[in-house]
DNA sequence: GCCGTTTTCGGCCCGACTGTTTTCAGTCG
C-alpha cells in the first residue's frame, strides 16, 4: 500500500541523510528534507506528473523534480545508487544511535572502517576509538549507552503511556509554589499515535527549585542532562522527559516552540523573518532592534504573523499554513461534538462489564444515543448465538426504560471474512440499528483480495460502519495491505462510515488515511470500542485522531442529531 | 536546492546542553 509519494519521499530523504554523513551542503540538505516531507503530504498522486506537475509541489524545485521524475520512471534515484556506494547503509544506520550524528558516524567509518551498530559496539569494547579526534572517555560511554538504549527500550510510546507520565508530572510540578503554570507540549500535544519523548512547559521567575523537584520525582530512573532552562529525564521504563522553565510572560511563545512541530516551528520562524522579526521560544521580536513584539499568547504570536491560531493537531507542515493564510483552516471535531458511541462490548461477549455498566459509563459520558455492539457468532471464540443476542435485545429494551435521555441502540460487530461476507442473513441483520463490521482474521491476503474483500463488506446494505479499518495494532501487528482510495471511493459510495477506533494501539483509521478519506467524501466514526467503563476515556485520542486527519463535526455521523443519523444508517 | 510585496543572488529558524577543540563543533528538538 505504500504510495509512490511515500517510496520517492524515502528516497530524498535518505539522499539528505546520506549528504549529511559526506559533508554537503547544509542548506542543499534541508532543501532535500523539505521536499520529502513536502511529497509525502502531497495529496496527487506523483506518479504520471511530469517535470511541470511535479514542480507544483511546494518547495520541489527543477532539480529535485527530476530526481522524483528518475524515481517514477526507473524506480530509483540516480544519485541515491551513487551514494549508496559511498557509505554503507550501516553507516547511515549509526545515525540513529542518540548522541551520534552523522559527522561522528563519517568519522568512525572513514579512520576504523566501522559500518555497523555492532561493529561499533565491538570496536568501542576494544578501545578503538581511543584517540580518535572529537571521541572522548564521555562521547564512547554516551554512544554505548545510546546503543543499549536504542537495543531495548528505546522505541516510541503509545499516546496513552506518554499521556499517563506527563499528566503526573504535571501535577507534581503545579503544586510547587514557584510554578505559575505548567502543561504538556511536544508531539503529545499534537496528539501524535506515538511518542518519542515527553516535553514538559513550566513558568517560573525562580526555575532552579522546580528543576531540583524535578530531577527528585519518584519515577525518574536517570537525569539525562541539567541546566535552569533545561533539564532531561529518562523515567524506569526508558521514556525521556524534558522539562523546560520560561519566564511568564514567555508562555504563548514557548508554548508555540515546544508544541512544534519542528517544521511547523521552521515555517512560522520563516515567516517571521519574511516580515523582518525573529521568532523564539522567548518571544516575538523585532530583527533589528531586538525589541520584544508578543510573547505571551499563542493567539497573539499567530496573529503577529499573520494567521489564525492553528490547533496543535495540526502543526504538521502538511497544509496548515497554507490553509491558515487562507482562512480554510477546518472547524475540527472536539470530544464534546459527539452525541454519542456506535461501538462497544459488554460482558455477553468479551466485553469485562456488564450492559447495566456500560450504558451507566455512556450516560455519564453525556452521550445522547449509545449502541451496544458485541461480537457476532462467527467469530467462535466469543460464543455468541442468536438467543443470547435476542435476549440482549429485551435487555436493552427494559433498561432504556430507566434513561430518557440517552437512547440505547441494538448493534453487533459482525466478522468480515474472506470473501467480504458477513454474519447473519439479511432478515436477521435488519433488525439491529446499527452494524459494525470489521477483519478479525485473514490478516495476510493480498491487496487485490483484501480490497475487494472490504469494498464487499461497504457494499452490503446492512453494514452500516466498517470498524477499524486497517486492523492494525500499533507496534505488534502492521496494517492489511489494501488500495485504499477503492476502498474509500467504496465506502462514499454506498454510504458506508469508516471507523476511527479508539483504543490507543489501534487508532483506526490513522491520520493520514482519514485525510485521504476525506478527500473522497467518506464520512467517519469516532468510537471508543470500548470492552470496560474505563475504556470509554480512550475517546480523546481518536478524537486527536480525527482532528489530525483534519475532520469536522459533519464528517463525523456520531456528532449528529439522532434523526439525521438514522437516515444515514437507511443507506438509501 | 529553493525562492522572491526590497532580491534571479544571497540568503536559508533558533537556542540549549555536552564534551572536548582552550573558543566551539556536534547533536538534539
Amino acid at each position: 500500500m505504500a504510495r509512490a509519494n511515500d517510496e520517492a519521499a524515502a528516497l530524498i530523504q535518505e539522499l539528505a541523510d546520506l549528504l549529511s554523513i559526506t559533508g554537503g551542503d547544509a542548506f542543499k540538505i534541508r532543501a532535500y528534507e523539505k521536499a520529502a516531507r513536502a511529497v509525502a503530504g502531497y495529496p496527487e498522486d506523483i506518479e504520471g506528473l511530469d517535470l511541470a506537475g511535479l514542480r507544483k509541489i511546494p518547495t520541489v524545485g527543477e532539480a529535485i523534480a527530476k530526481k522524483i521524475l528518475d524515481y517514477t520512471t526507473t524506480g530509483t534515484i540516480r544519485q541515491v545508487e551513487e551514494l549508496r556506494l559511498q557509505i554503507p547503509s550501516g553507516v547511515r544506520a549509526l545515525t540513529a544511535i542518540p548522541t551520534l550524528g552523522p559527522k561522528k558516524a563519517l568519522a568512525v567509518y572513514e579512520e576504523l572502517g566501522i559500518s555497523s551498530v555492532d561493529e561499533l559496539a565491538t570496536a568501542i569494547g576494544e578501545g578503538r576509538l581511543r584517540g580518535l579526534k572529537g571521541f572522548g572517555a564521555k562521547t564512547e560511554e554516551n554512544i554505548l549507552r545510546g546503543i543499549e538504549l536504542m537495543r531495548s527500550s528505546g522505541e516510541r510510546v503509545l499516546v496513552d503511556a506518554a499521556a499517563v507520565v506527563a499528566d503526573e508530572i504535571v501535577e507534581s510540578l503545579s503544586a510547587l509554589p514557584q510554578v505559575e503554570r505548567c502543561t504538556h507540549a511536544g508531539s503529545l500535544r499534537r496528539m501524535r499515535e506515538t511518542i518519542g519523548d515527553v516535553d514538559v512547559l513550566a513558568a517560573s521567575r525562580d526555575p532552579h527549585p522546580i528543576m531540583e523537584a524535578f530531577t527528585a520525582l519518584p519515577l525518574v530512573a536517570e537525569v539525562i542532562a541539567s541546566g535552569d532552562k533545561k533539564t532531561s529525564i529518562r523515567t524506569a521504563k526508558g521514556l525521556q522527559v524534558d522539562l523546560r522553565v520560561v519566564p511568564p510572560e514567555s508562555w504563548g511563545a514557548a508554548l508555540q516552540y515546544f508544541t512544534g512541530s519542528q517544521a511547523h516551528n521552521i515555517r512560522t520562524r520563516e515567516m517571521a523573518v519574511k516580515a523582518g522579526l525573529k521568532l523564539s521560544e522567548y518571544g516575538l521580536f523585532d530583527a533589528e532592534s531586538g525589541e520584544l513584539i508578543v510573547s505571551e499568547t499563542e493567539e497573539e504570536v499567530y496573529d503577529r504573523l499573520g494567521l489564525p491560531w492553528i490547533h496543535p493537531t495540526l502543526r504538521e507542515d502538511t497544509g496548515e499554513i497554507e490553509a491558515a493564510r487562507g482562512n480554510e483552516l477546518p472547524e475540527l471535531v472536539t470530544v464534546e461534538d459527539l452525541k454519542g458511541d456506535l461501538h462497544s462490548h459488554t460482558d455477553l461477549t468479551d466485553g469485562i462489564a456488564s450492559l447495566r455498566e456500560m450504558v451507566a459509563a455512556a450516560a455519564a459520558r453525556g452521550l445522547e444515543y449509545y449502541a451496544i455492539t458485541d461480537h457476532a457468532p462467527n467469530l467462535a471464540m466469543q460464543r455468541m448465538t442468536d438467543e443470547k443476542v435476542l435476549a440482549q435485545r429485551e435487555e436493552i429494551r427494559e433498561l432504556q426504560k430507566s434513561h430518557p435521555d440517552l437512547t440505547l441502540l441494538h448493534g453487533t460487530e459482525l466478522n468480515i471474512d474472506p470473501d467480504g461476507e458477513v454474519d447473519w442473513d439479511a432478515g436477521f441483520l435488519s433488525a439491529f440499528d446499527i452494524t459494525v463490521a470489521s477483519i478479525h482474521s485473514h490478516f495476510t491476503q493480498d491487496e487485490k483480495t483484501m480490497t475487494r474483500r472490504l469494498v464487499r463488506a461497504c457494499e452490503n446494505p446492512h453494514v452500516h460502519v466498517i470498524g477499524h479499518p486497517t486492523a492494525r495494532s500499533i507496534g505488534r501487528r502492521p496494517p492489511v495491505d489494501a488500495d485504499w482510495d477503492e476502498v474509500f471511493r467504496a465506502a462514499a459510495r454506498t454510504g458506508t462510515a469508516m471507523e476511527i477506533d479508539c483504543f490507543p494501539d489501534r487508532l483506526d483509521l490513522p491520520a493520514d488515511l482519514i485525510r485521504r478519506a476525506k478527500r473522497l467524501g467518506v464520512k467517519f466514526a469516532i468510537d471508543t470500542d470500548a470492552h470496560s467503563v474505563p475504556n470509554h476515556r480512550n475517546i480523546r485520542y481518536g478524537v486527536g485522531t480525527a482532528q489530525r486527519g483534519w475532520l469536522t463535526p459533519d464528517d463525523v455521523i456520531n456528532t449528529w442529531p439522532l434523526e439525521k443519523l438514522r437516515a444515514f444508517l437507511r443507506k438509501t
